[in-house]
DNA sequence: CTGGATCCGACCAGATACTG
DNA sequence: CAGTATCTGGTCGGATCCAG
């Protein structure tokens, strides 16, 4: 195969082992922040929030995905029993994407992160501007 | 400049467009989600939760970064303001990282998000190995 | 000690063409 | 419509050397 199945989670190095219990389980949490931390996988979960979607619906959605990139966004979630992936048999085949139990849980602390980055978008553009400023300009 | 200051914000493409509020600030979150999906800089967050930390500190406790990606992820947090750079102009030279308090806000929802992969890691692993038996084996 | 600069391999991601 | 296969460029990330 051409490419990997897992972009993200497969690039794990040599994590940090410490005897905290925090530090404990950095090895699944950083694995499942990968996907989270995946631009797409957040934008395809936003997306199946109000029902299940076809394939093509989604790559409609979310403008700028490759159907590669969304293909294999869609078999990391899959994967990770996030969202189901039911086939009609009908002509044209007909695909329907839909969260699981799973992955709508997971919309609630996404959904929080994306809350707080809309309400402190502005401190940190203006954040960007002023180190690029002082930096580069 | 050899390697981009921007490793992860400057990728995004076009972006979903549609009318609804919840899609308008997609292109700002995004890169912010981006940046939270950035594992080293997640890590880092957790490292500075408990107070200040030095270089060298940092990249002791995050075993697996080199010190190139951490210079790089400390700059990144630092241009979007969530952790700040101070420079003690001492002999060896000592530098302070510290979070923000937007830094200190961001910390909450990624607490969260963390903390649902802990109490969810055993099902996605489970998830991951079905779908691996089911598919690869 | 805290980085910057550079070389270089690895792999991600887009474009394209093709299948069922 | 819903993918798969392949080629390819871009860039991320590690290793190394060097400087303040």
């Amino acid at each position: 195969m051409g490419t990997s199945l897992e972009p993200t989670h497969s690039r794990l190095p040599a994590l940090p082992r410490r005897h905290d219990p925090d530090h404990a389980d950095c090895r699944s949490v950083a694995s499942i922040l990968a996907r989270v931390g995946d631009k797409w996988s957040v934008f395809v979960i936003m997306m199946l929030s109000d029902g299940p979607k076809r394939f093509n619906e989604l790559k409609r959605m979310i403008n700028g995905i490759s159907q590669r990139m969304l293909t294999l966004t869609l078999r990391g979630l899959e994967r990770d029993g996030l969202v189901t992936r039911t086939i009609f048999p009908t002509i044209p085949p007909r695909v329907d994407y839909e969260l699981t139990d799973l992955g709508r849980g997971l919309q609630a602390p996404v959904k929080a992160l994306g809350e707080w980055a809309i309400t402190h978008q502005d401190q940190i553009a203006a954040a960007r501007s002023r180190f690029d400023e002082r930096n580069g300009g």
